[in-house]
DNA sequence: TTGTACGCGTTATCAA
DNA sequence: TTGATAACGCGTACAA
């Protein structure tokens, strides 16, 4: 009988304000700015929109004002531990404001993250937040113009589209390997796998410091293209130790790298940190709990994701901050695998 | 001069095909169905496109064709691997659809969830895909009226809202606890971490099971409402062991406890499976690598990550299948942990 | 193959 | 404090 909507047939602000006898703008404004409705009137909608079972259209309502809550995140990888403490940082940083997390995974791929990057514009988005400095050509120019505020997060570098916050690096694997040969360790390997931008960064620290030493030798480095996994740092450590039989310490690229190294060496009776050393990066939970205990870099990947929702929303209410591009730094945890006497 | 729009003065569809040379509802077309267009005028307005840096707004067409290509995502973390490995799942099973994955974390909060929920149908988005089965019921009732295809994951019960793919918890922890049974453990334990409902239903597994073999003690249970991780297994193991010394098996409620266990056992030198047998649950990539390798209990949880996305888009293609309710099953994998001779 | 008129559900603007 | 009206940018229906 009455005439069918396009849609579903789901009650619009428009329902809510005939039933409750008032115009549909206030109904609205009941919604967003209780405080500008009086009370009498407020109850009256609240009661027509229980009864109708409203539920207001995000997409109309971006629509009409023009924005958006939306923050929209690309990370590389959502199984990566990491990244997945990002996320929850990022999760934790919005607080009580009314924005969303948006998330994209990018697959380590920067023609994904181009494709990503187009889609979740199109949707304009409050703020973005992307992973690294090493967008395309073609992202960059998207993420300059995209008119909202911009985290590039994990890293640190000197030319930010926007906002920047992360850390070295080039650092962290300066730090560790300095410790390697610090404790005396002489033949000191590197094992690495997926090596997307960060790692291969990690792996020039790595570089730097043992040349400097006089410690360099390329058969000393095992990398693979092929995503980290507990089992993949057991196989590398196996055609490390096939290379360079007289490899006395390692570092892995990685915490699962550095927990698969363990397990061959205990599997093949090689003490640690005696015969070999083992350090990994980013400190993931096992590694204090493991036996022996394992040296790794901490980063401060949950902190890293508070803080970049913290400057979305310090520039999305006109607070920007002075500092555009932070350095949250990391920290060498030095345990049992690297300790010998 | 000229009269500024509401809007950001981003180009609209207008502006692109005003610059092309023809009407907006044919650059439309060209965006979405571009064999309907000639070839010259598809590529004034590729040209065009490409020359004002148009993005079609999602939300307008949204409004507009009163439909949304968002699958919206429940999960109760992302954190974890085990749905870290759903989600990619899910990603994968889109394929070369125009679906959109639009994740919420619940936290393992029921009350999160139906505030989530609230939120993601304001998208009206095409799909709901929810973990679980226990929503709360304002939550199930929002599911059952939403109006588009839902798909509940990770668990089967025999109430589903709409479809559901998952296995049996209780299946899985019985599997487990028999297998320990059958290798001749008599004090077998249970320790577990969070302790959210699909815990519960493994445990109820593992009791159901040591009860009927009249080896049920409440002493050899050992659970906390804290969140999961290595650390927490060591402790676990470490309290289960200082009520019940004579504890000869646990049934770790996942496999980060078990792997806490086994290092605790490592540290304490409590020989392994043979003072002690260790099983987990997930069977993470870790567990074969570790040494001794770890018993487990496989989920194939990346298929029904990409089996719920393929039951979203036959339900929404018209197609749906016969079987609303699958059960993907789970795989015992012995291995060291609990092998003794 | 292409275009015109109109509607989608909401909010901004301005007036009452 | 409240409301009428006109956008917001795009897709549908129908016509050309």
């Amino acid at each position: 009988m009455a005439r069918r909507r396009r849609g579903g047939g789901k009650p619009t602000i428009a329902d809510v304000a005939r039933r409750a006898g008032v115009g549909a703008i206030t109904v609205s404004r009941a919604l967003r700015e209780p405080d500008r409705v009086s009370e009498d009137l407020r109850n009256q909608i609240a009661t027509a929109i229980e009864e109708l079972g409203y539920v207001p259209d995000r997409n109309a309502r971006a629509l009409a004002s023009a924005r958006d809550d939306i923050v929209a995140v690309l990370v590389p990888s959502l199984t990566n531990n990491v990244f997945a403490e990002v996320v929850r940082g990022l999760y934790d940083g919005l607080g009580d404001s009314h924005l969303q997390l948006h998330l994209g995974n990018t697959h380590y791929s920067g023609i994904e993250e181009e494709r990503l990057l187009r889609v979740f514009l199109s949707q304009r988005p409050s703020a973005l937040v992307v992973s690294g400095i090493d967008q395309t050509p073609a992202a960059r120019a998207m993420l300059q113009k995209a008119g909202c505020p911009v985290v590039q997060i994990m890293e640190t570098g000197s030319n930010p589209v926007d906002m920047m916050i992360g850390f070295s690096h080039f650092e962290g694997g300066r730090t560790v390997t300095r410790h390697l040969v610090e404790m005396g360790y002489r033949r000191i390997g590197f094992i690495g796998a997926r090596m997307d931008p960060r790692s291969q960064r990690r792996m020039a620290g790595y570089r730097a410091v043992v040349e400097e030493a006089g410690l360099y030798d390329p058969r000393l480095v095992t990398t693979t293209p092929t995503p980290s996994s507990v089992s993949l740092g057991r196989e590398l450590l196996r055609h490390a130790l096939a290379k360079s039989p007289d490899l006395d310490a390692v570092f892995c690229n990685n915490d699962d790298l550095a927990l698969g190294a363990l397990f061959e060496c205990n599997r093949s009776a090689l003490a640690v940190p005696g015969r070999i050393g083992i350090a990994g990066f980013n400190d993931l939970d096992m590694m204090e709990v493991a036996f022996p205990s394992l040296t790794s870099v901490r980063t401060h990947r949950y902190e890293i994701g508070r803080r970049a929702v913290a400057m979305v929303r310090a520039a999305l209410s006109g607070t920007r901050q002075p500092e555009h591009v932070v350095d949250v730094g990391f920290e060498l945890k030095i345990r049992e695998s690297t300790s010998r006497k």
